[in-house]
DNA sequence: ACAATTTGTTAGAGGCCTCTAATAACACGA
DNA sequence: TCGTGTTATTAGAGGCCTCTAACAAATTGT
């Protein structure tokens, strides 16, 4: 694992990111239960982490993320949100679901394929003048299986 | 493996599916090639695989899926397939990147999301005038980081 | 029909990751 | 400071999946 970044990994140094980010000093338990694993697994985890550089733990104490630890911990979780408001700002889909997929997906993007899809939901959400309507017509074509007029209208004048 | 359906499960069956497409009976060394791993490992698999009810295999045979076997694979195919579309239809990613991540991803969509990513792909490249301009403005946005008159005019118009 | 080649299998090891059970270190209140 | 409860670690097993090495079956061409 050395500079291996399997998705157990990533998964430790997400939760880890996360879990700092709330102030109190990030312990097994609180690894743990994020993650829904038994602590032999976590301390496994962090000896593995630890020996690759990217995580400073000694018995008993407190985790850190060393800075390369950090960075790949950012990575990972700007890929969770890129998807995750993929999901849930673009293509609707439940949140809690959207989440769950997300934890899954963010392992397995590529940084080009992550780039593209940044780009994309920036270049749709950040619309001048908002949300575009196609938007809307695109949740009425799910629903109804069908255009609404606006969009046959837009399609018609725009195509 | 009875019922589970691994990413390595998925990836036997999808390849054995892809193969068996192709009129050739599938055999040992053709998956092996397909999935990039020795033959011993495929044999480890297709056991596991026969004894799960996915595939009929008996020692130095060719390889078929049972029904329950087949339906999987189209699944897995399925949301292969939806996935490159949108990556390469609509993100505009490099073909060979595409194929890819879209290995990696059809193990981690939810059916739900599927779904809607699916609709989503239909809802655009099925615009009844053809692919809609704002694409092509996204890929301008996307080399040039900012938007193209099209697109502006678009948004004034409809915002 | 048989030697040579190809194809497939077994055996065994190893890495990754998880778990349970047992143990050890720690932290805190009486 | 001692006992109790919490927190963390070790030890050991097991599942998944891959690999190499060695062997066995099948196929092919002469």
């Amino acid at each position: 694992m050395i500079t291996e970044r399997s998705a157990s990994a990533e998964d430790y140094l997400e939760a880890i990111a996360v879990l700092a980010s709330e102030g109190e000093p990030v312990k097994v338990t609180g690894i743990s239960k994020v993650l829904g694993v038994k602590k032999p697994s976590v301390t496994y985890a962090l000896k593995k982490l630890s020996v690759a550089g990217l995580v400073r733990h000694q018995r008993y104490g407190d985790v850190e993320l060393t800075p390369k630890g950090a960075t790949i911990a950012e990575d990972v979780c700007h890929r969770h949100q890129t998807i995750l408001g993929f999901l849930v700002d673009l293509l609707n889909v439940d949140p809690e679901v959207a989440e769950e997929d997300a934890c899954r997906m963010e392992h397995s993007l590529s940084h080009a394929t992550l780039e593209r899809l940044e780009k994309f939901l920036e270049f749709v959400l950040t619309c001048p003048r908002g949300e575009p309507e196609w938007l809307k017509s695109f949740n009425y074509y799910f629903e109804h299986g069908e255009r609404d007029e606006e969009c046959l209208a837009r399609c018609k004048r725009d195509g």
